[in-house]
DNA sequence: CGCATTAACTAAACCGGTTTATTTAATTAA
DNA sequence: TTAATTAAATAAACCGGTTTAGTTAATGCG
């Protein structure tokens, strides 16, 4: 059985209180009892109970992060940022995960607060099923809580990319080049930034009084074989047929790639292709992908940093949320081209 | 201020031990006072503190996880594995990475200790400067421990392939179609599965009478970019060159092809490539690859498994261990050709 | 020198659950 | 009717820390 703090008030001669003083470095203790406390905590190796410790303080130094998507380089990157972020403020991290479920989502987020997670990042789902208002709860009782995309209605701090400008900015590129069909693989209807990067899309058609055509917006989803299904799908009607395809996601995008190279559709001299995400695989693609870069590892890393704050400094923000915007850079790499 | 159990007890005008009863099925209520119980819990949501049941348990119902890169597609689902067993189970994980350096692993898995986990999954470093003492501690204390490699001299529940017999299998295919020359590109001199794929190249190449070449194994590392350079650099020599190259993984085989393509040099006309661990890319990839598929997800799906049934019945392995191995299997693609 | 102040340390309560030993009430057996 | 048994509920101790209030010893000051 462990030691506890009992035992080595024993072993040094003094009382729990005294040892607790001392490993937690707080003043009133002399310089000698000190040294012979920590004698005795580094001989036997002592190291405090940190569900103990938890109870009385009613910090656990564990936040929570719930995310999309587990195999997902992207959401990789996140958790990576997330747990560096957290690891250098002396956090854990506990891992939830909706796999695009609402049902799941929620437990998940149920199961984190059970643990006694300190505040919770979160990746949140989107959609008419889905019902904010035990989050709502949580905000109103000042729980800590940082959100990966804008919630509607719902005020929280967030840490995301402004997706209507990089949807909007991608299409103006392409339109640039020339494109004027230009469709849009759209992610899962649950995906606040699918619907974001949508409008932006919408907007930058509208801007240059290019027609929004219905037939242009095609739901895929978010992983390869969705944006290759659709793909097929799509460039199967000869007549009419886009010249550029904005992408949900890089998986999409590769999906949609391999597709059309299957079909003997050249890319990028007959479609040019833009993905999101930048994931690392991108630079490696038969074509290169020009996409969007998000810097995943930053808003992992900067969710972890704000809510650790928040969590920290209760009083610092009072009721005011943080809204941080990161910038996204499209990577111009080898799948777009000019229209002949 | 969240209800405790004193609340509940409360406002039901019963002792907590009751609320305690009823909350953990546990005979000895009446079915009255029961529907009492449970009405008042339902009734303000009450839940309880984790923590607290943590402490009095002694039971977290929290495993560790440690493996050596977040941002890696394999480890990807070895996480998701491992999230799926537990979550069925009633358990959660709390992540840690060695990120490949071992004194980060011994933080990790000692913060985890801390943080009380009821065992823990790790997928270890090894190497001269490796300490397994503090590990080999643990296991004498009986602590519940499943590793994702073979350890050296050192007793252990282990899930994992076999590598040996893999990488063996591998070459010999490629002896099968008629290459002579095959090189292996090394993992980091920390990785097991890299050292074990090592022998398994060697003793096929004995087993066909063929020789080991030091030159033909090269140390690259674990990414894209170790593959692309350490390729570059075996292939720049032009007199002397393998006709066939085992990847440690599937990232250092797309580096590798890119820089084969990169210089003129066809896959698989004239190089053939086998990586290992099957990513999801390597369908896509522009050569789609032949490689080792490593069944990551059911790796770590079978590790929470064991371990969670070590930790609830610690009797039941009187001092054996398991060794689970899983089948890999070789998906033949597109990135090797017989010799011409 | 004696009293006020400060420094060093400790006893005991507390965090929110579980569990053991015990009490109380209801039922059965004689 | 009464003693013995069983069922239901509870009081109190416990898990391993932190923290508050209080005690004791040492120091400062007029």
């Amino acid at each position: 059985m462990r030691l506890t703090i009992a035992d080595i008030a024993r072993l040094a001669d003094v009382s729990k209180a005294t040892v607790s003083t001392v490993l937690n470095d707080k003043p009133g203790i002399s310089p000698k009892t000190r040294k012979k406390v920590l004698a005795i905590v580094q001989k036997y190796g002592y190291r405090p109970s940190h569900v103990a410790r938890s109870l009385s303080t009613r910090r656990t130094h564990t936040i929570g992060l719930v995310i999309k998507e587990i195999v997902n380089p992207y959401y990789a990157r996140i958790i990576k940022g997330v747990f560096d972020g957290c690891t250098d403020n002396g956090y854990t991290v506990l891992l939830g995960s909706s796999e695009l479920a609402p049902p799941k989502e929620r437990q998940s987020i149920e199961k984190l607060l059970n643990y006694g997670v300190d505040g919770m990042i979160i990746s949140p789902l989107q959609g008419e099923e889905i019902d904010f208002t035990y989050l709502a709860r949580l905000t109103q009782e000042q729980y800590p809580l940082v959100m990966l995309n804008n919630v509607q209605n719902y005020a929280t701090h967030v840490v995301d990319i402004d997706n209507v400008k990089a949807a909007f900015d991608a299409v103006c590129y392409l339109i640039g080049l020339g494109h004027r069909k230009i469709a849009y693989l759209t992610g899962p209807a649950s995906s606040v930034h699918n619907s974001e990067r949508l409008t932006g899309y919408q907007q930058a058609l509208m801007n240059h009084n290019l027609p929004i055509t219905q037939k242009f917006i095609v739901t895929a989803g978010s992983y390869i074989e969705n944006g290759f299904r659709t793909g097929k799908a799509l460039f199967s009607d000869d007549d009419d047929v886009p010249t550029a395809v904005l992408c949900y996601n890089d998986l999409v995008a590769i999906g949609l790639a391999n597709a059309l190279i299957e079909m003997n559709i050249p890319v990028p001299e007959r479609v040019s292709i833009i993905g999101f995400d930048d994931i690392d695989f991108c630079r490696s693609f038969r074509i290169p992908l020009t996409t969007v870069h998000i810097p995943a590892y930053e808003i992992g890393k900067a969710a972890a940093d704000l809510l650790i704050r928040t969590i920290d400094q209760p009083a610092a923000n009072p009721n005011g949320y943080e809204k941080v915007v990161l910038p996204a850079l499209l990577m111009e790499r080898n799948s777009c081209a000019t229209i002949a």
